[in-house]
DNA sequence: AGTTTAATATAACAAAGTGATATATATGGA
DNA sequence: TCCATATATATCACTTTGTTATATTAAACT
């Protein structure tokens, strides 16, 4: 039940290209590793997932690096993590019925959808530049 | 991003105790075993859990099992959840703060918390007889 | 043209987590 | 005393996950 460091890695990434790219200028995994203290060797990996899910673009050679595919607002925090980590789906059974033993007689199955729909449906709230702004506040702990 | 079988597991099981026994009638993991169709062996260590949660008790001997500590509906799905695989947290750094690199400074935390609580609350909400009885209703699937 | 910087693509490895099985002991009823 | 059951550890295999390594490709700058 853990999120991944993956998932994390992938959300402080963009966050510091967000911070540290714009539309012209791009920022280099050497820089984004400096900043973030990430082995830069993992990040070339999440760079490419983060890529093929078209949330950064890399340009290559000399003087190259990453920026946004688009504005940080347009960017959907879900994006993020599913570039990461794939889709969200807490149990396999939700997508794939027939990976599901008890099949239909399954009683949880209701249980495993809210908390699924729950979680994708607060990582679709919020976006990128969110993020950025601190715009996300949890409840206060209560103690 | 997964709940482990460890934890479905632990909710069947459950389902079966509150549904196969009684205030007076225990059943047998043997029974349990038969059917949730779950590997008793790996039954045994999860309900010793499930004991130590206080969720269950065991009847030593000929003719012993399991029934419910209490009424189905005081046992909350979270008491189950948590006993199975321990406190919810979906980060490390929730509870232990010194266990963040960025500590104060992390910018996800409060995304991440936000998270771990609607699953916590979630879990909160429901119990065991809602299970049991079929009331909890995912959103419909829009297609 | 050639050198350099950086992305891209695989591969290999180590550590941790998880599911399952095995073995031994304790308990209490028949 | 015997047997069915819970209780408690230990062990093993498999998968996942994080990490590092090794090439290859692409483009800019001198």
């Amino acid at each position: 039940m853990k999120l991944s460091r993956r998932a994390r890695y992938a959300l402080r990434m963009m966050l510091s290209i967000a911070r540290y790219s714009g539309p012209d200028e791009r920022v280099s995994l050497k820089e984004v590793a400096k900043k973030t203290k990430i082995s830069r060797r993992y990040m070339e990996q999440l760079a490419i997932a983060l890529k093929n899910s078209d949330l950064i673009v890399g340009i290559t050679g000399k003087g190259g690096g990453y920026r946004l595919s688009r504005p940080a607002p347009e960017i959907k925090l879900a994006d993020i993590v599913t570039a990461a980590i794939g889709p969200i789906e807490i149990v396999e059974c939700l997508d794939h019925a027939d990976s599901c033993l008890q099949a239909a007689g399954c009683e949880c199955r209701e249980l495993y959808q809210q908390i699924n729909d729950r979680i994708t449906d607060l990582l679709n709230e919020y976006t990128l530049a969110d993020l950025a702004n601190k715009k996300i506040k949890a409840a206060l702990p209560k103690d």
